[in-house]
Formats: C-alpha cells, structure tokens, sequence
DNA sequence: CGACTATTTGCGTGGCACGCATATATGCGT
DNA sequence: ACGCATATATGCGTGCCACGCAAATAGTCG
C-alpha cells in the first residue's frame, strides 16, 4: 500500500509546510515568497500549488494535521471511559512538542517562540488556521458521534460537542500565550477549560 | 459627532460591502472582480482597498457586523437577568432578516438563497468569515466579563463563555442550512443549542 | 522490458493588494 | 464666507500569486 510515490509524496508535503512555517517564523509572513519555500523544499515553484493552494495553506497545514490527530485519538480512547475525560485526553495528546522543535539549542528556540507569535497575529494567516480548525472539528463530530451513538445529520448534539471542545483547546491556547510569566502548563489550562464546559459555564463567585 | 465625513464612509463601507456579497452570490465567487464591487458601489477601484483589505474581507463585513451586534446586544440586556438568558436572546436578536433580503420578491429569493449557499461553501471566504466571528468573539468575552465582573486578563471563564456561545450560534445555523426541507426554525435552534450548552452538553439518551 | 499512469516542471495569463503622488472633498477657525 | 489643515478618493505602477495547459520525467505493474 505505501509504495515509493505515496511516502515521496507525504514526505514533499512535509518538507512544504515545515519550509512554510519555519521560514515564516524567522522572517515574517510577507518576506518569503513562495519560490523560497518551493526552493527549501527543493522542488519547482510549480509544484508547490500542487499541494497547497496557497501559502497560508501550507504554513496552516501543521495546524490542521494536529487537530486532525485529535480526532483520531479520541478513537482510540477505551469506549467506556466517559466522553469529557476522552476529549480531554485526547486533546491533551497533541501538546507533546515535535523533534524539530525538541531539537533547537536555546536561543534558538526562544525566537522560535517569538517568531510563531508574530506569524499567529498575521491577519492573513489566522483566517486559515481557523478553516483548519473548522475541518478537525468536523472529523472530531463525527468521532462524537461514533462514540455517543447520536446522529450527525439531525442531531446538533454531536457537533456541539465538537465545537465545543475546539473552543476549549482554543481558549486555553490564547490563554496561555498571552499571560506569559510565569506560563500556567498549557496541560492544566485545558483540563480546566474542560470541566468547565463539562459543568455548563456556570457564573464564577465573586 | 456624526458628520457628513463619517456617514459617507459608513454609506460606502456599506455599498462596497453590499455589492460584494449581492455580485458573489449571483455569479460566484471568481466571476467577480474587484474592478465590479467598486463599480456597482460607485466609486473606483482603488478605493476598494482604502476600505477592504481583500475581496473575501469585503464578502464577509456583513457578517462581521451581524457578529458584532451580539456583543452590543448583550450589553443592552437587563444586569439581572441570568447570564444564560441575556447571552440567548442577544443572540437570538440578530437573525432578523435585513430589508434588502426581505424586499425581494419569492422567485428571487430562492435564488438568493441558492447563491449564498454556494457562497459559503467557497474555501477562500470560510478562513475570512471565521476571523470575523473570532473578532466578535473578543467583543463578546469583554462583555461577558463586564457582566460577570470577571477578569478578561487572568480568568478564562469570559472567554471560555463567548467561545462557546459563538459555537453554538455556528453550529444552530449550519444544522438549520443542512437540513433542508422542512427546516426546523433558527430560533428554535438557537436557543436548543444554548440550552444543551448550559447544562454542561450530558451525553443524550440513546 | 514496455506500456500506462501519476507527478513534476516551465511558461504564460489574469488578477489582486498596495505604495506613492496627486486631486478633491470636508471640517473648522476666524 | 473664506481659506487653511486634514481626510479621503483616485490613477498609476509594481511585485507577487494562483492556476491552466502541455511537455518531460518518474513510479507501477503485467
């Protein structure tokens, strides 16, 4: 089944976004062009509309294929265990920092951070990775409905759900890159934002 | 305070927007030009940029308003009534039909319809309209926080609330596009999703 | 090996976003 | 009512981007 042409392709596909992102992260959205990502790719300027319709597709690619992965991961979640603590742990799943990241000597890494920042308040760019995210979401309902045995098509149950939790993980991301020192983990904002939602966001004392 | 300066950009702002969604909707999203939105609207199309900053962004002002109005909305509600009820009916608030739309005589309204329908499935105005929502949503945490008397800094809970406000709203009006014949009221839909949500989203009977 | 299909590449086209300089419209103090 | 200061509209030029098409190249399978 994954013969030479599909691993070369997966692999170009990779070696775009990352190029993308990396590029994007250290230079600035608008000063990398296309031909440089296809370049650090190696591969023609042609071929990169092959994969990516745009170039805030492909540095919103990485985004969407995590969130893709949660959904995924609550498939693979024992069926007995309650739907909230599921979604929980799958979600929590994706936040294990890649290799490429792993990797980075310290001050690299430092403006890595920086750098992903500024690329996450460029208008042009969040526009996707909100579509990205709108796409898991729609694997992560179906996922719900699966598992709660509700339907897709005339009931909202599920999609709520979905959404829901998006928002969720959503929120505890700003969350914790806004408040910067010190971070809370980004592990214990999102169990928090769970058991909220799971208690139906009920006022806080004052 | 409201000169003619101001009202005649809010008039343009308007057209410029109007045009872009009336044209998008009857032809489609690439057999609009920019060059036609600046026509139809009456102005050249350089001024289309001094208001827009892309075509999507035009297409998808409309929405952001509607978006924004909720937050207002909210703000205008009763201080005691609960949290829950105020958030429903500022929601529920803005789904009334425009003028234009409801100008529009039956055979024409059908294709209306039809051509907003196309419209929101195009790929490259989904990233656009889900940032207008994300910027209503910032709108709508600090009111939820003003009412709450939460803090939009250090807690998530304000956020956490319009988050999933606004994806219940998505979710009610995706249900109602989908289900097509005989479609279930948005109300109805709208204040199903709001109350599914308050009570924490308990897995359904089966 | 040899035909078959998928993928890559180069080239050309149409359109878009925007910087900059200039013209025009509005606001405001006198 | 007038004219200066400021905001907005417009025209033009530039660089980049997405994509259709056709030729070349590379994997696949009998």
């Amino acid at each position: 089944m994954t013969g030479l042409r599909e691993r070369k392709k997966a692999e170009t596909r990779a070696a775009l976004g990352w190029a993308a992102i990396h590029l994007t992260a250290e230079r600035g959205y608008d000063n990398v062009r296309v031909e440089d990502i296809a370049a650090a790719a190696g591969v023609s300027p042609r071929t990169f509309n092959n994969y990516f319709s745009s170039k805030a597709e492909a540095i919103a690619s990485r985004h969407l294929d995590r969130s893709l992965r949660t959904a995924a991961a609550l498939r693979e979640r024992p069926a007995d265990e309650p739907l909230w603590a599921a979604l929980t742990q799958a979600a929590l799943e994706q936040f294990t920092r890649g290799p490429e990241v792993e990797a980075m000597p310290s001050p690299a890494h430092a403006q890595w951070v920086a750098g992903v920042r500024t690329m996450l308040a460029e208008p042009a760019l969040q526009g996707e990775r909100l579509r990205a995210v709108a796409v898991a979401e729609a694997e992560l309902a179906a996922a719900v409905a699966e598992r709660t045995g509700t339907d897709l098509a005339t009931t909202m149950y599920p999609r709520l759900v979905a959404a829901a939790a998006s928002a969720a993980v959503a929120v505890a991301m700003q969350h914790y890159l806004d408040s910067a020192d010190p971070p809370t983990p980004i592990e214990r904002l999102i169990t928090d934002a769970f058991t909220q939602l799971a208690a139906g966001l009920p006022a806080p004392p004052r």
